[in-house]
DNA sequence: TATATAATTTAGTCATACCTAAATTAATTT
DNA sequence: AAATTAATTTAGGTATGACTAAATTATATA
């Protein structure tokens, strides 16, 4: 069994890297709140246990063994995730700090038994795809909301998942996975996205949009 | 916050000095697997924070503080056991390892949410008191199976919840709390217990009953 | 190309929580 | 009361995973 902490770097390891390939010190650092020396030693032992590449200087990246790793951990943070929202009511902005801690200490029989309570569900309540047992990921199609034009229609895909006070602000226009929405105007200049949510009008700045995927995007609506 | 290892300690210490006042540093020991040297260097720790009482050589108890936290995980866990029961169907038998890793992260909060899935319960599946939001504890009045005498009928209480073995061989005999039986036969010289469960015959052996605790024994079927 | 800046690694430290071995204290036996 | 045995504590060591400070390597700028 890998400790706790190994299992947040091989999970960190992977997201990063699915934008990004090779991870550097210093971004994983940030990305755990450690300092780059901590990150080092970490990556030391990761990589003679056979879970990382790395080269001095040049980044690491996961092995089979350790991507297989960081999926379960993903796998477990998801369904952790929609479990505590559908099954206990937990509310969206609050299944990830919760899911954090647990998802280092569920077995593999209570997983099961989440997953065919929620009936083998595929996105967790932030529309991210939960991998299957075999570590399969769905891949999805979702582009930024920052890339919309004035009068574009879509329906948001996936919002960022570990920011709570982000989550509560998105919650109060009911901008959840699957709410439909059409972008009235696009301010110039990099500036905010007044868009229509069921007839309600909402203004989202560009630093929030960032952290909005959208996809369906009506391109005959283009300007 | 505590680490994960105080916090059993005190939970342990706890449960120990329920039956046998002062807790001696050996027990303690021999209770969480750990070299009795170990438990010294914990205790010191545990009494700079004020959160059990200690004399050299003379064994530990819980101060007001301690009794207070040890309260706390053992709702946790008891909790988590009926939870783990009732809503996912784990096995009885397998709810204790599960809780013992799960006591330690879940928050007051999903705490909160399962009590009310529940019905805000009083026993765990093995019939256990779970203490309720401010430490207080019903007191059980059930006796040990072994102090049952030939005729005597009574209700199972409580069962030891730590040994899963255990806990299976009751199952295949539906011994669980709640379940009535009736004493058919003690043999001589310390021997096993027949008895009768809905009719059908059981031999219990005296390891196993003392394990068991009963209530509302039938005083009048005594022989 | 030389220098300045940024990123990364090395070296050494700290706290937690366990361990073993030796020393001390308490309890029991003769 | 002395000696033996058992329990407990002290002392010193290990592994994990963080830290700081200094050294090294890479990259950008003049």
């Amino acid at each position: 069994m890998l400790t706790q902490a190994a299992e947040d770097y091989l999970k960190s390891i992977y997201k990063l890297q699915e934008k990004g390939g090779k991870v550097s010190t210093g971004i994983l650092a940030d990305y755990l709140d450690v300092k780059p020396a901590s990150v080092t030693g970490m990556i030391k032992k990761l990589k003679s246990m056979n879970l990382v590449k790395h080269e001095r200087y040049q980044g690491v990246t996961l092995t089979d063994a350790g991507m297989v790793i960081a999926l379960e951990i993903i796998r477990h943070h998801r369904l952790l995730e929609l479990y505590l929202f559908k099954a206990l009511g937990v509310p969206w902005d609050g299944v990830h700090e919760e899911a954090e801690k647990l998802e280092h200490v569920i077995s593999e029989d209570v997983e099961a038994r989440m997953d065919e309570f929620l009936g083998y569900p595929t996105t967790d309540p932030h529309g991210s795809p939960i991998p299957d047992k075999n570590g399969v990921v769905l891949k999805t199609h979702s582009i930024p909301m920052t890339d919309l034009n004035n009068g574009q229609s879509c329906v948001v895909a996936e919002v960022n998942d570990s920011n709570s006070a982000l989550l509560r602000h998105l919650g109060s226009f009911n901008l959840y996975p699957g709410t439909a929405f059409r972008v009235i105007e696009v301010a110039p200049f990099e500036g905010p996205f007044t868009i229509d949510i069921a007839g309600q009008q909402a203004v989202i700045g560009r630093e929030v949009a960032k952290h909005i995927f959208v996809n369906n995007v009506d391109e005959t609506d283009n300007v």
